[in-house]
DNA sequence: TTAACTGTATTAATATAAATAATACAGATG
DNA sequence: CATCTGTATTATTTATATTAATACAGTTAA
């Protein structure tokens, strides 16, 4: 599925989360499509399944998965409640780095440039829950 | 100067360096403008010289200050060739936080705008070295 | 030159966090 | 019932961050 550098100095389950999340926001993986399970999926990394337990508890927390027991876990649909907290830290962050962008010397016009090349997410209106 | 958490689970020495950079890209501090000596903020904060020698090792390491043995550290000079791995870096997470901000919903548009209401730096383009 | 600064380096000890390991429990499913 | 699922717990090992105590060399001013 995807391969983790066990050497790397960023933690195992932030590498995981990251992963996963990329899978999520690129829609390789579509709502409600249920995830590797926990031992599985430590098997196949050949990593320790508290470790994968870590990743999903905290993508269950800022909201991309949800879990059911016994049953297994699956990918949010997108529009249910985005964790505020999420939004606000991920502004925040945004502000950094186009702050040090922008130090850097880089035009504020070639930032906004780059953001209009990436695509927005396709996403139908009338599904309304 | 600023203050410290030191019951952050972020690192200290990362949370200084987060501190410094804020200082440097808002442009309180200058252009070969002297940073506090390492015994000295360290004594200021009561937290480990050899903390704040990894933060300054860093940040010299990613282009933002240059120490001179016997003198000083001080604030680097914008134009003097951008750390190029750290431009790279920026690029990925502004791409990886904008396409996980458009993931959940916020339309482009909107993105851009809060880009637009941030300033961009003003700088002498004449100071040719 | 001496004294008091500066950054830098090294080595050891401690504290905290990440990762592994071994289980256990309860719900879901065929 | 057997086997899958997530979840929780406790202990151990390993890695990282932090502190601590020095040492050395360059700078600067008295």
């Amino acid at each position: 599925m995807f391969t983790i550098d066990t050497r790397s100095r960023t933690p195992i389950y932030e590498q995981l989360m990251e992963k996963l999340k990329e899978l999520i926001i690129r829609e390789v993986m579509k709502e409600d499509e249920q995830l590797p399970s926990v031992r599985v999926l430590a098997q196949q990394l050949t990593i320790n399944p508290n470790t994968i337990q870590k990743a999903y508890r905290e993508l269950e927390h800022q909201g991309y998965i949800y879990s059911i027991p016994g049953k297994g876990s699956f990918v949010s649909p997108v529009k249910n409640e985005i964790n505020k907290e999420r939004m606000e830290m991920l502004r925040k962050e945004l502000e950094r780095i186009v702050g040090e962008i922008l130090y850097l010397g880089v035009p504020k016009d070639e930032v906004i440039k780059l953001i209009e090349t990436m695509e927005e997410p396709e996403r139908r209106e009338d599904k309304n829950d």
